[in-house]
RNA sequence: GCAGGAAUGGUGGAAUGGUAGACACGAGGGACUUAAAAUCCCUUGGCCUUUACCGGCUGUGUGGGUUCGAGUCCCACUUCCUGUACCA
């Protein structure tokens, strides 16, 4: 039997619930109804509670822009939304909230266009966003609600930086540690031994460090610590005005706005991310997100074994150090590669030079980042200098080309054509010389990338690698050259410390003041730092960032604030955090709300936040947790991707020329132009062709040439978005639908996590099956309560059973279509049990909320729906009597057997050859084998 | 180039190695109706056989393989999608 748990909660029915309950399905009139009953009652406002098991169920939280949610937003809020009241119903303890990421280019944008503080079109926005999440019946506990522009919550954002500020990262002990801890370190003893991540490393003494005077050590320290500020290449917009970071920008163009973007040395404040390469890395292992995405950002981090490597250059006592995977190789090194930008550019081109080299310096920096990807032309030029291969002692020539990235390893590479393609391409272009050392590799065309083969050319005064395996040659001279003291065993990370700062307006400002030019922070006390009032959202006549126009914008001592905000991904790296504690003024979450939420359970969003904020705000959880100030090193446990749901535009056809427009299925008898249409003008392909004249004035004499009387018009799938007629507001489905239907469709539209395009072509059949199953709960309750008969028994605990199992895989499009058998086998059965409409509306009320509240209270039941017990299933009602066997010989069906579904194995098999068609089959012979397959087929090998 | 994923009717999509095509849309037919809409019922992968019932063959991108049995597992290939890219 199923427990039927009364609610939790004792909300009271609204007093103008209907009696007789006799009526059409009315979506309009039951859905405000039951939200207005939710808000009244505070059904989903959750509290700790130790006494339960805690689940935190999050979305990603979405940036308010002007064009409102369109179909496509609500996806994963569903999917979300259906496993937060599933849990609950469960039993669990949900945290389940919702907030605005509210700091961001467009408002910013438009408030330069306008002159409208951008708070109030991101405030207008966030009001539009609310009506319309509110109109689809989300479980949100909206007491919980951030907003990132909120000083009440950015205060938490700047002081985070500060921590991070306050931090170093200790590469040994793997944590975070006080910057103060450090400082004692070098007036003891100097850098020597010092484990702290750096940006470049430095030598000096405890006594140089003592002598130092307060400038000089706040430099030094800038170097180590974990939010620091220092001359860095950036990714520079022109056209937006600001840096961006590397994961904002895709192709050497702005992802937002598709501007071009250039590479520039700016002073600007970093995230020592870096630092984390490893941890970020190890800790994917454990976490249960999709292949694809863990893969993604393990490409992102990009771990590399390899060496260091120092090559002495002629003539001089300078050394290049290089990075490579490929030690084995050294042999084959040609000539070396700096980048345009590596230090060791200026001091080794010799003078006779000089000219070659400034030219070819100069016309790299012209280029844009787009330009020099687009071109992909082998350049560069020689510095003059030689290098000695250390393994040969022979000198080899050290070049200049951009095709060698500063950012990466040391700036400089050892070349080695026959091995490397880039190499390759440098040396045919230049002739330089080819030395393969692999055998049997044929470098005539290219080079041989493969690590595989055995080694050959490859023996020196000190290392002879001939006849060795790549793998083996590479360990062998990775241990030589440590022994040697010539490099030494290297992990490289690909992944960059994040660009912190942005010339905007609209972000957080930085809690920073300059005092001689040092950066200070403010007293923690003085948190929120908020946002000044300027006159106008540009930069200054002097090229500074828009808040160099604010007044008084100096610390209580009259020192100047930085001018740079934060960027986007500031306010959304830890508010998984805040929604746990959302008003506690003493801490970002205090230690009760922490210890009982932890962590995320279920995070549900795009897939396009891989490498950007999905990274950030593990660093940051890892941050705090290495504080001791969160208590999972991990922030989401759990991770569903929804796919995007793409517009399917419409198009007529107009015969060129004319004001004549052809229909889909005759345009190829005619020269065509296809021009998009408005989709709310269409309905199932076929155009209302009297609004299509009033659109716009153009289309006022049109005509039409019709197939079956009808418009009928072309599609396509495209990216959903104004511009191409192909937005569908949510509010229009719920309008004409209803919210249940609108969740219930866009589950069934297809698997979560695949793209795939709206179509509304289908919304009328989940429409049609709640009305059947409002005509259903009709029927039941106006019966008396009885036990349900075998086969409706068989028919829910079926049911039970599958949306359980479908809603744990996050299958919800074979549960909704569950549902839909289930309801069809009722009818078949003329059923009106009671009991059936009971646990069918315990296990849609997370799917159809609204109306499976209204089945719940005309049951008669207390409470919403939303504290229903979850239905177990009983195994016993799912048996089936008698099952038929389709019996095949040798891989053919010969004939069919029914047998009762518990025989064991044995029976069957003695039923299905005691068949009279068994004897023509077996023709005389005993069979060789015999295969039963649970409740399925036997078959019988002769 | 590299990495990850996908390919099933007219369409969206179902199928722990076990009756392929659930469910829905669309289409066709029928009932009700003066008519339409709505609603309900039947048919619906292809081919063949049959008056009909019954039945047969074939079928999950291509080619192989494993297995009594493959949409599902393995190998190779084709096409598409997504991410990423001078990362040494």
């Amino acid at each position: 039997m199923i427990n039927f748990a009364l609610g939790r909660r004792n909300g009271r029915r609204p007093s103008n619930f209907p009696n007789n309950s006799q009526m059409e399905y009315n979506h309009k009139e039951i859905e405000s109804r039951w939200q207005q009953y939710w808000r009244d009652n505070g059904i989903y406002k959750t509290e700790i509670d130790p006494a339960r098991k805690k689940f935190y169920v999050l979305d990603m939280f979405p940036y308010p822009s002007g064009a409102g949610l369109h179909v496509g937003h609500p996806l994963g809020y569903i999917a979300s939304d259906i496993y937060s009241r599933y849990k609950r119903q469960q039993g669990f303890n949900v945290l389940h909230p919702m907030g605005y990421d509210a700091y961001g280019l467009p408002a910013e944008q438009y408030a330069i266009q306008t002159g409208q503080h951008p708070e109030k079109t991101t405030i207008d926005n966030i009001n539009r966003y609310r009506e319309q999440l509110d109109k689809i019946g989300f479980s949100f506990d909206w007491s919980r609600e951030i907003k990132t522009c909120d000083p009440e919550y950015y205060k938490w954002t700047q002081w985070a930086f500060m921590q991070m500020f306050g931090h170093y990262y200790d590469t040994v002990a793997h944590k975070a540690r006080p910057i103060s801890e450090l400082e004692e370190y070098f007036s003891r003893h100097g850098s020597e031994g010092a484990t702290a991540a750096c940006s470049k490393e430095l030598h000096f003494t405890a006594d140089e460090w003592n002598a130092m005077d307060w400038k000089q050590r706040e430099d030094t320290l800038m170097n180590y610590r974990i939010a620091y500020r220092a001359e860095a290449m950036v990714n520079w917009c022109e056209a937006l005005g600001t840096v961006l970071a590397n994961d904002e920008v895709s192709e050497g163009v702005s992802v937002r706005g598709g501007y071009p973007v250039e590479q520039k040395v700016m002073r600007q404040w970093c995230l020592r991310v870096s630092a984390y390469a490893p941890r970020l890395l190890d800790d994917l292992e454990r976490l249960q997100w999709s292949e694809s995405l863990k893969e993604t950002q393990r490409n992102w981090i990009g771990r590399s074994e390899g060496a260091e490597m120092r090559f002495p250059v002629a003539g001089s006592d300078i050394e290049l150090e290089i990075f490579t995977t490929r030690a084995d190789t050294v042999f084959g090194v040609t000539f070396m590669v700096l980048a345009p930008e590596s230090k060791y550019v200026e001091m080794l081109t010799a003078p006779e030079q000089k000219a070659a080299v400034c030219d070819y310096l100069k016309e790299v920096c012209r280029k844009t980042e787009r330009e020099r990807q687009i071109e992909k032309k082998v350049s560069g030029v020689f510095t003059g200098s030689y290098a000695v291969n250390p393994l040969t002692g022979k000198e080899i020539p050290i070049w200049v080309s951009d095709y060698v990235l500063a950012g990466y390893g040391t700036g400089a590479i050892m070349a080695v054509p026959a091995h490397d393609s880039r190499d390759y391409a440098f040396a045919r272009h230049f002739d330089l010389p080819v030395v393969p050392l692999i055998e049997g590799a044929d470098v005539s065309e290219s080079s041989f990338d493969a690590k595989e083969g055995k080694m050959i050319n490859s023996c020196g005064p000190e290392l002879d690698l001939n006849g060795l395996e790549v793998k083996d040659a590479i360990a062998k001279t990775k241990r030589f050259i440590a022994e040697k003291g010539i490099g030494k065993v290297k992990v490289n990370y690909r992944l960059r410390d994040a660009i912190f700062s942005r010339q905007r307006y609209w972000g957080e400002p930085f809690p920073v003041y300059y005092k001689d030019g040092v950066a200070c922070l403010l007293p923690e006390d003085k948190l929120p730092l908020e946002l000044p009032e300027v006159d106008c959202y540009l930069p200054t006549s002097t090229g500074e960032p828009p808040l160099g126009r604010a007044k008084g914008w100096v610390s209580e001592e009259g020192y100047p604030l930085e001018l740079c905000t934060m960027p986007g991904f500031a306010g959304s790296s830890a508010y998984y955090l805040r929604y746990m504690d959302p008003r506690n003024d003493k801490a970002l979450v205090g230690r009760e709300a922490d210890e009982y939420w932890r962590d995320v359970d279920l995070y549900v969003g795009g897939a396009e936040h891989a490498t950007g904020h999905l990274i950030y705000s593990r660093f940051w959880n890892k941050f705090l947790y290495d504080l001791g100030l969160v208590a999972e090193a991990e922030p989401f446990k759990k991770l569903v991707n929804q796919g995007m749901i793409q517009g399917r535009s419409n198009f007529v056809y107009r015969i060129k020329d004319t004001n004549t427009f052809v229909s889909h299925g005759l345009k190829d008898q005619y020269d065509t132009t296809p021009i998009r249409v408005d989709i709310n003008l269409v309905s199932n392909d076929v155009l209302d062709t009297e609004r299509f004249k009033a659109w716009r004035p153009d289309y006022a004499d049109a005509e039409f040439i019709l197939e079956d009387g009808k418009y009928v018009c072309g599609y396509a799938v495209e990216k959903m978005s104004k511009s191409m007629f192909n937005v569908v507001n949510p509010d229009d489905i719920v309008e004409r639908y209803g919210a249940d239907t609108l969740r219930l469709y866009e589950m069934f539209l297809g698997p979560l996590e695949q793209s795939k395009p709206w179509d509304t072509n289908g919304i009328d059949g989940v429409n049609r099956f709640l009305k059947k199953l409002w005509g259903f709960a009709q029927k039941a309750t106006e019966s008396p309560a009885r036990e349900m008969t075998a086969q409706e028994k068989k028919t829910m605990h079926k049911l039970i059973k599958k949306v359980t199992a479908d809603i744990e895989a996050f299958s919800f499009n074979t549960s909704v279509a569950a549902f839909m058998v289930a309801l069809n086998e009722l009818t078949k059965q003329k059923s009106d049990s009671r009991e059936a409409l009971d646990i069918f509306t315990r296990l849609i009320a997370p799917f159809a909320p609204h109306i499976a509240e209204e089945f719940w209270h005309m049951l008669g039941h207390e409470g919403s729906v939303v504290d229903a017990a979850w239905p177990e299933y009983d195994e016993n009602c799912l048996k089936e009597d008698m099952v038929k066997y389709p019996v095949s010989f040798n891989g053919k069906t010969r004939y069919t057997v029914e047998v009762a579904a518990d025989a064991p194995r044995e029976e069957v098999e003695r039923i299905a050859l005691s068949h009279e068609g068994a004897a023509k089959w077996l023709d005389g012979k005993t069979p060789r084998k015999v295969i039963v397959v649970a409740g399925r087929i036997v078959n019988v090998v002769v």
